[in-house]
DNA sequence: GTGTGTCATGTAATCGGTTACACGGTTTTT
DNA sequence: AAAAACCGTGTAACCGATTACATGACACAC
């Protein structure tokens, strides 16, 4: 029974290579068993006041800090989730992540990123190295369908799907991208527009061909001609594009890009051509990206509440790891649809200075207005 | 001895609560000790051949994949660097991470971020929940002084300090935001202008503090007036000072902003006010976050190669956990200069539309230049 | 005074890997 | 032919927590 808990300098020192003090070394300096060390930090069992003191003096006097490693590997529970994403990278998957992010943190739960993965093969690898790190997993990459799925997982790991590739019997979030789509041209058309371009995302990726679908089936309905460019999702891609619609043949009057990267790279290709926007052609993107509202004009888009969602599905999956053995599995497929948000860039009337910077409500919005600000 | 090592029913069913492989389920499959699993699939060690394919046969037949946590906690390695950053959002930080990624992923570590810590309780709170989930700690998050990293880390979890608050015996890598300022406002003044305004950014952030004393003292050198209107760093923010500005009884020349975000909003409320840039009023940005080649006018700023220091940092952190334990520790402070790059948002001769996009090379270029593409 | 219940506490198994060391069998050396 | 070196493999301790169960102390009822 040694009084003066505190203040030893032999744990203080800070320099040398002093091994982190375990539940064992408390156990010992507080005179009590780790089972006891355990009920007081985690609040968990009966402990006397006596017990408890003494337990908190002794952490503090050693700057006890857990080890969360070795009780994941007791618990099983690891409160992290790990994010599995494409190698695309722009405004839209950060502010997905910022969402998830906002989310993990008020539920307790830490997020592990990774991304880049060029290939099936290498998300598979990234997917297996996440076993036993991870209590569940959010995957956005478009190169893993149910076949890798199935491939990297051994074990039950909880699965959100928001790769596009929804359904399947699996828990998954997917935008409405061919409605989104339809939506854009039809704003177009609506407007005036007669000769639609649209420039794709890449080939092989399901969010990209859902939304050329859309486009494709909306222009034949109308009855007008076709015109795509394939690019890459990203800013420069969609500068080429431009490039390319601006020299084309019959110009197009009107532009839908199949992200707003790419429908700004156009948009700078196209002003730099000497086109004016939108009164020769008229730009509409999709996502609704931050970056949307601040160039000029400001982008007309299909709006995904983009952080809102990231919020949402890290939400559901924590849901569906906690409820985790229930007898009804969430294998919901929840669809989130895009709400046209139209800006300058689509929309002469509005290119006045008397409603700047694209704060004007879509005229020809479909969900429940909110009016938040950009 | 039982041949027909594949095609299990029992293991192969997916639906119920079976629960994943261990390396003992491996071990008695292949009729070998744990020992020789692990010797197989780490690659270390003597083993048969006929050993190898046994143990390989089993590991595919089992699904099995080896759980990174408790290999973790024996081999004290968990190949995880956690990113602490603060509340702040928006463009600077996410290209910051992605180049932390794209180095993480090349050297085999994942990341793990935590951040919107609003008070130093709350990121040292974080910083402590790291312990036993990563090898090692970069910390952007303005709240952690000296004091509280050393409350929040018990043992020796190697740290890279990228929060302002460099030197002080750790390994930190600050910019120099003062030098930025000053080149920032030189700029201006050598291009013309004499009533420079600077929206700085909120009080108690360090880089805010030293950008907003490098615009007073070049100011003061060149014996010009200083109007500062404080902002916080956000594009919302910068809009409000830029709606205060453009009000202002002797409005300025010219606004040099605490960063690119802030530029950004003020530009719009400058335009929004019917005033011209750069004609009527320069502005300057400071990060070059890749929104700020994007704007029109494209905006004048000061490079920091974000995801450049991002992945070097990455890899410096790595090399410090690799050396631990080496004589000498790493504790340098090292020091990235801003390089400013002129775009139109500050030279009229650069509106031409001859030369759009702002992918003109700074005239005043004080770092190495490389010639990437923005 | 013995029996029973309550309650704080301790002991030891466990999570799923890694790895030091021991061991038995070959091959090589002297 | 005995000793030494080597090599593949298995046993069991260990990483640092959690927790089921056992234990012992004490209070109360009979």
């Amino acid at each position: 029974m040694d009084f003066g808990a505190d203040g030893d300098p032999e744990n203080l020192r800070e320099g040398g290579g002093v091994k982190a003090a375990t539940i064992r070394d408390v156990a010992e300096r507080a005179d009590v068993s780790v089972a006891s060390v355990s009920r007081v930090l985690n609040g968990a069992g009966p402990v006397t006041d006596g017990t408890r003191n003494r337990v908190l003096e002794a952490a503090a006097a050693l700057q006890y800090v857990p080890h969360s490693g070795a009780r994941s590997l007791s618990t099983s529970r690891t409160q992290t989730i790990g994010v599995i994403l494409p190698d695309l990278y722009g405004e839209f998957f950060s502010e997905l992540i910022r969402g998830m992010d906002v989310a993990a943190r008020s539920l307790g739960y830490h997020l592990i990123v990774s991304s880049s993965h060029d290939d099936a093969e290498e998300a598979s690898a990234a997917i297996r190295s996440m076993r036993g790190r991870v209590d569940g997993l959010i995957v956005l990459s478009p190169h893993l369908d149910a076949a890798n799925l199935a491939a990297g997982l051994a074990g039950r790991t909880p699965i959100l799907l928001m790769n596009g590739a929804g359904g399947e019997n699996r828990a998954s979030i997917i935008v409405d991208n061919h409605g989104g789509a339809v939506q854009a041209v039809e704003h177009l058309i609506a407007t005036g527009r007669k000769r639609i371009a649209h420039i794709s995302g890449p080939t092989g990726n399901l969010e990209a061909e859902t939304r050329l679908a859309g486009y494709m089936e909306a222009m034949a309905r109308a009855g007008l001609p076709t015109t795509v460019v394939e690019g890459a999702f990203t800013q420069a891609s969609g500068q080429d594009a431009g490039v390319a619609l601006a020299a084309a043949d019959s110009r197009p009057d009107a532009v839908f890009a199949g992200n707003d990267n790419m429908a700004v790279g156009a948009m700078l290709a196209l002003q730099d051509a000497g086109l004016r926007i939108p009164e020769d052609v008229a730009i509409v993107g999709f996502d609704d990206v931050p970056l949307a509202g601040l160039v000029r004009p400001a982008l007309t888009t299909l709006r995904i509440r983009i952080a809102d969602t990231g919020r949402s599905a890290l939400e559901r999956l924590v849901r569906i790891i906690t409820a985790a053995g229930e007898a009804v599995a969430d294998t919901a497929c929840e669809v989130v649809r895009p709400e046209l948000v139209v800006r300058p860039s689509s929309h002469p009337a509005t290119t006045s200075n008397a409603n700047p910077g694209g704060r004007l409500r879509a005229t020809a919005a479909t969900s429940t207005p909110k009016g938040e600000t950009i």
